[in-house]
DNA sequence: GTTTATGGTCCATTATATGGACCACTCCTC
DNA sequence: GAGGAGTGGTCCATATAATGGACCATAAAC
């Protein structure tokens, strides 16, 4: 029995065996609530998935039928589905930071007067799940709700890579080489281990804008009760408001709210 | 040949065609899903869906190498996985009480001392989403998150049935009766009928002990800014206190969050 | 009236998921 | 400690169910 139990690296396409069509599925339904904003077109859907369009109809109709996405009847466009909205709310119970996260990033984009964003960690990335923008009226639109990154890309994500074990810091730079040198031309594998050792020092994660210039972004790491990485809260602003003097002003306040997170998880065990 | 196709997911059969392993994954997403306070066992879901074990099985590792579910190294049980967390928390968008909703069933739990509930309509069902405790003692655990009912079985459910228009009640009913009749003991068609002429006279639905007898509820329908009923705010308690004076105490609580949530539903149109 | 987008559909082909039978492990009981 | 009964997990020959190239429909643009 040698059966090698494959940790995948980053591109998940190794499947276990046999279920093409659900991985296929999970892809859609992913891409679609990255677009659910304004909603997911066929044919868009059909060449950022790379499948044919008949097997897309096919998989979209089926996610449609359960609930999962709905079809604007007028528009044809695709957005996630009740089943989704309440699939997530039942995961909440585990994941569930949610409602109290958000007071949290209210809080801080009241006061600091920038975009504050929560953050979660998926396997080797990182996904955006709210920002809440503050009063300031030039506003980074650089990172939404959905993006998915690499671990060290961006301010919340470097954050998080930075909490985490060397080993693990190590293949998650490894598994995502690839992804880095194709979209992300300011960042490389070397860049992001100094970012990482100097993030470690300074106790929290700075951006300089590397993923556009001249928006500039700090963050921390929440942490499970377990002491893993699990969520990022980070602020965005252009670069004179994140200058030396003012970071000084806001991490603090981040370290706050970050700790009120990591009291919270402590006290809903499940 | 004839694949005996179990009814299980109550109205969901008639397939468009050529994706029935998504049907099965949904299914089982949503099983896993209103189990996951304990996690759910292979065998359970196994028998619960019908499918056979290879077959569950299979499904099951895909949803966990796509991260909607996560398996539980030491226990095998399944439990939702972040993906599926932040899946809901992008359909929040759309759907998005979430967060305010709670505040309000956390008001009215605190206020009354009873049990507080948010349901969602999905088709001809109900699902809970959410269950506020309040402080009284005597605690009725009938209703769970993620428990799915008909419409009309309970009081929140009752809510919505009744504020759908005549055609789509008789609907819901005739589609709904096969699975009464199974599994409802306390409930029929003409119970439906005549419930919902009453809790149209009343202003509000009253569960008298239908699904357990002792353990009343009462509910208020919340209607989108199109005036579809999509939620359902109830309480439960047993009932000694859900008597006619103390109803007319609580009813107009029950309203005034309800339309709370209309307000905030139309606010939010996305 | 053609062009070029879109969404949607058909159906012969075959790659795909299927499930009966089986194994491995753990925790009981006697 | 042999048998039993409960788990979770796996094989692999079979035929079912998903596939996708080609095609149609509709709408707007030129």
């Amino acid at each position: 029995m040698k059966r090698v139990r494959s940790i995948k690296t980053g591109t998940a396409e190794t499947s276990g065996g046999g279920t093409q069509s659900i991985e296929r599925a999970v892809g859609l339904l992913l891409e679609v609530g990255r677009a659910d904003q304004h909603g997911a077109r066929l044919t868009d859907l059909v060449t950022s998935s790379g499948l044919a369009k008949p097997t897309a109809r096919r998989v979209l109709g089926a996610l449609v039928r359960a609930g999962l996405l709905d079809q604007d009847e007028a528009s044809r466009r695709y957005h996630l589905g009740a089943e989704s909205y309440v699939l997530g709310m039942l995961a909440a119970r585990r994941f569930g930071i949610h409602a109290r996260a958000i007071d949290g990033l209210t809080r801080l984009s009241q006061t600091t007067g920038d975009t504050a964003f929560l953050s979660v960690r998926r396997d080797l990335h990182i996904v955006c799940l709210h920002r809440e923008e503050g009063p300031f009226p030039i506003r980074s639109h650089v990172l939404q709700a959905g993006d998915r990154h690499p671990l060290g890309i961006g301010a919340g994500s470097l954050a998080v890579l930075a909490a985490l074990p060397d080993d693990e810091v190590e293949r998650a730079i490894a598994a995502n080489t690839a992804i880095i040198l194709e979209k992300y031309p300011a960042y490389s594998a070397g860049l992001l281990q100094s970012a990482v050792t100097r993030t470690r020092k300074d106790g929290y994660a700075l951006n300089p804008g590397l993923l556009m210039k001249g928006s500039w972004g700090i963050g921390v790491a929440v942490r499970d009760p377990q002491g893993r990485p699990v969520y990022a809260i980070s602020l965005a602003a252009i670069e004179d408001r994140l200058d030396e003097v003012r970071r000084r002003e806001l991490i603090p306040m981040l370290k706050r709210e970050a700790e009120k997170l990591e009291h919270l998880l402590r006290d809903a065990p499940a």
